[in-house]
DNA sequence: TATTGTTATACTCTATAACTATA
DNA sequence: TATAGTTATAGAGTATAACAATA
């Protein structure tokens, strides 16, 4: 619980140093480049409605991060894919949230790589 | 980050269980009983603007779960105070918020007192 | 002059309900 | 009939700027 409060404020500053919103980096987050993503898979994974992602695409789109593509599968699914702008916001966005925070030097090496891999095991 | 990502979902559900906000059941959870709190000190525990905290404690004083109080010390200020309320709805609160989540079995005894230790130090 | 909290404004997130197209 | 996505609507969170009261 601290862990999670204690992250509230961090990803909205850092999603603001790219004019971002907290919820439109998570959907860049998930577009793994060659991976296309059905929109109601971003909403599961948001845990929010279907109808929050057509905003949340909208303005990606119209910033030229995001397309929506039909699936081939099924002509009710859209696909979502990542420009090559999109592509560059999502790489530097995931080296600034996997960059360890200071107080992580209070570990040393051998508990830092425990600690990884005991939230590695509750997490997935 | 995935465990930040991973809970994104988790204190908007509970949340809305008792009919609160996230950034509400913050709030709350900063207002310890007997140790009354100034609004800045949420706006910056909360890593928000002090405009914002405006609303969020209309919202939670006009349900009867604060209560605002001009600060002795400085008549600039005004702490906030829980409610018997708000006290009750903070107490089932952490009650929820701590519970652990399944996934948490997939560890021994020893290897869960060791990922609270290792994540109180980095977070204290 | 600087600080605390409020107000006004604008934009984003969010859920619900009704709708369209497709399965 | 059910599902994926959209639209319309309403309420809440958020930042900025201007303001009042106090330091």
């Amino acid at each position: 619980m601290q862990l999670s409060l204690s992250q509230r404020g961090n990803l909205p500053s850092l999603a603001a140093e790219f004019e971002l919103s907290p919820a439109q980096c998570h959907v860049l987050h998930l577009i793994e480049p060659g991976r296309p993503v059905p929109m109601g898979e971003v909403a599961g994974a948001l845990s929010c409605d279907a109808s929050n992602v057509t905003g949340l695409v909208d303005r990606l789109e119209a910033r030229g991060l995001v397309v929506r593509q039909p699936s081939p599968a099924d002509r009710r699914v859209k696909v979502l894919t990542l420009t090559a702008a999109g592509r560059r916001i999502r790489t530097v966005l995931i080296e600034r949230l996997t960059s360890p925070p200071d107080t992580l030097g209070r570990l040393s090496t051998q508990e830092q790589r425990l600690l990884v891999e005991l939230l590695r095991r509750i997490l997935e």
